[in-house]
RNA sequence: UGGCGAAUGGUGUAAUGGUAGCACAGCUGCCUCUGGAGCAGUUAGUCAUGGUUCGAAUCCAUGUUCGCCAGCCA
């Protein structure tokens, strides 16, 4: 991906190296390590200290290639992965689930590779395939054959659904289920030699058609679909089913802890039934954990691939997409999701978190670690009239207050410069510490001004421009600097800023949960009209034509920004703003009009 | 009306029979050449009803509410 690759050629002088970054905050403690264990931590941390399964703790991220990661799927990464890095010994494999050939493909998986990998995360030489197990899950099957705990069923699925019955009625027994061990191997194998059709046959497990637990009602373990797989090709017709698969594919990797979400609780007598009777020693276990809902969100493949086809985003890497891929858009770092998963927590609890609590990780990490730049999103042209017009001064300004070794930049001033419309007001309301008629304030790494014209269309009675005067004692960082005035506005000098398209995101949808809609209603009526606004007429200062793709900056005053890895050309610099700072004057106001 | 799981401030999460704490959000101040950041303070909570106990968020009982399960999906 194009994209990417851009990404890779980011320039050093911001916050752009991911390896870097790791290296330089590894350091801090996460929440969830410095101050307690949650419950999985603790039963782990049991675990090895009874010396079960050796001492050792082999997790897995275990994802079906169907699709693209996103937040929800982080904060599983994280514990398993993160998990895996508490111990010495520890290691977090990365498997594909792939045993369904009609929904999976080889770019999902180079995809979620990449994502993992972006994350921070290392699987080292632990790579794996549901689909590299296929000839050993066949044994398997046939092993449970040959136990009398299988059994190839005629019955059609809509049959099969009736024979079920309901949770609260008991099911009936298939006529099929008391067939031979040799008619069962015989007609299993022919499966596998395709001389049945799709649907035609499937193999069910034989455990208890009355019990209370529906999963447990004779499982389908291996259907028939004549359907190419993206890795073992046409090798087979019949592929395992996921209950199968999964138990089996973590006791052979000798998974010890096999972490996954709570609708998964109701398979796992299923899960240690096939383990039990295929007899293996050292069974893993499967622990259930709530899974990550996110507040004005939808994380469901089918509703995210509606957003992406409708053309209501622009596409899956969207900037506004929860997707791991959307939010690194979007200007998220790894380790601001990282954050973000050790504060929510790990828990049995159905929880909805809020947005807030990811803009504040991504925020607090951007404060710490992004460059500090001058750009006016919506300009205001001012014009210091007691300035000379050839003259231009190169204003020292701090990169980073917060870290003092990112030095100090030049910054170039001149008689003509913009400001952002909104720190002008022809009335100001009570409170306003900006620019307005008669008033003074300080621009910031430069001059205080002093407003004393405005100019406007004679027609429209547009305001075009407004006239200032420069106090020169009051530059930036000499002796007579000290006088103080209440507002500090940024700025841009209008010879040497350089043009930019800004995007401006905010939540996609306005309700807490877009899925509560209405019968028959749509949850595309929940969506944000103004989730996108597009500025074509900002402009930053020259330090930034060096920005690259993927860099990411604070824009004073407005917010953090980063150079777009998609639109962005040679010439064409846009920006996308990852996260607004805070703005206590759009409180204030707010207030003052209620 | 079958099974499984879960309920602690607005939100998320601790307290594992012994002072209900932390973070986010909110609100007040202080500070500030970013109305950012920082600092200080503050509002607000144990689903309900019984019981056990010197003592219950924690144990027991009953109830309530919410989530998940009837794919040849994962």
């Amino acid at each position: 991906m194009a994209n990417h690759e851009a990404e890779s050629n980011s320039k050093p002088s911001t916050v752009t190296s991911e390896a870097r970054n790791r290296e330089k905050w590894a350091e801090e403690p996460s929440e969830s390590q410095s101050q307690h264990k949650d419950f999985i931590r603790e039963i782990v941390a049991e675990d090895v200290r009874q010396g079960k399964h050796g001492g050792q703790v082999v997790t897995r991220f275990p994802p079906e290639p169907n699709g693209y990661l996103h937040i929800g799927h982080a904060k599983s990464i994280c514990l398993n992965f993160g998990l895996s890095e508490e111990y010495a010994q520890g290691v977090c494999h990365l498997r594909f689930d792939d045993t369904n050939p009609l929904r999976e493909s080889l770019e999902y998986v180079e995809s979620i590779k990449e994502d993992v990998r972006w994350l921070g995360f290392d699987w080292q030489d632990h790579l794996y395939f549901a689909s590299d197990y296929f000839d050993q899950l066949y044994q398997y099957a046939v092993a449970l054959i040959k136990k009398g705990k299988a059994f190839v069923c005629d019955l059609t699925m809509e049959q099969i659904r009736e024979y079920r019955g309901t949770p609260a009625e008991p099911g009936r027994e298939s006529p099929y289920r008391n067939r031979s061990v040799e008619e069962n191997l015989d007609l299993f194998e022919r499966m596998r030699q395709g001389e049945f059709a799709d649907g035609e046959k499937v193999l069910r497990a034989k455990i208890d058609m009355a019990s209370p637990n529906i999963h447990l009602r004779d499982p389908a373990i291996y259907r028939i679909r004549h359907a190419s797989h993206h890795r073992t090709g046409d090798r087979w017709c019949i592929y395992p089913m996921y209950d199968f698969t999964h138990c089996l594919s973590d006791a052979i990797e000798g998974i010890t802890h096999s972490l996954c979400t709570m609708e998964f609780e109701v398979h796992r007598p299923l899960y240690e039934w096939v383990l039990s009777e295929l007899e293996f020693e050292q069974q893993p276990r499967q622990i259930e954990f709530a899974r990550l809902n996110l507040g004005f969100v939808v994380v469901s493949k089918r509703l995210l691939n509606e957003l992406v086809e409708g053309g209501y985003v622009d596409g899956w890497n969207d900037p506004r997409m929860p997707t791991i891929c959307g939010l690194r858009r979007r200007g998220y770092t790894p380790e601001s999701i990282r954050r973000f998963c050790d504060k929510i927590g790990v828990t049995k609890y159905n929880a909805t978190t809020d947005p807030a609590l990811l803009e504040h990780s991504i925020r607090d990490d951007l404060n710490r670690r992004a460059q500090r730049v001058m750009g006016v999103l919506r300009p205001l042209r001012v014009v210091l009239v007691n300035y000379p017009e050839d003259k231009t001064e190169q204003l020292e300004a701090v990169n980073n207050p917060e870290d003092p070794s990112a030095g100090t930049r030049l910054v170039p001033f001149s008689r003509v410069i913009y400001i952002e419309q909104g720190d002008f007001r022809e009335d100001p309301p009570k409170k306003f510490f900006r620019l307005m008629p008669g008033g003074e304030v300080r621009l910031r790494y430069a001059y205080i001004i002093k407003c004393v014209d405005v100019v406007k269309d004679p027609d429209t009675d547009e305001l075009i421009e407004v006239h200032c005067t420069v106090d020169f004692d009051t530059r930036s960082g000499t002796g007579q600097a000290q006088r103080k005035v209440k507002g500090t506005i940024h700025w841009v000098s209008a010879d040497h800023g350089i043009p930019a398209q800004v995007r401006l995101y905010d939540r996609l949808f306005q309700v807490q949960d877009p899925t509560d809609v209405e019968e028959g209603e749509d949850f595309k009526k929940n969506l944000n009209p103004n989730s996108l606004e597009t500025l074509t007429t900002s402009i930053v200062e020259p330090t930034l034509n060096q920005a690259r793709p993927g860099d990411r900056y604070q824009f004073e005053r407005q917010g953090y920004f980063c150079v777009d890895t998609k639109d962005t050309g040679p010439d064409h610099l846009v920006f996308n703003r990852t996260v607004p700072l805070k703005d206590t004057w759009a409180k204030i106001e707010q207030k003052q009009q209620r």
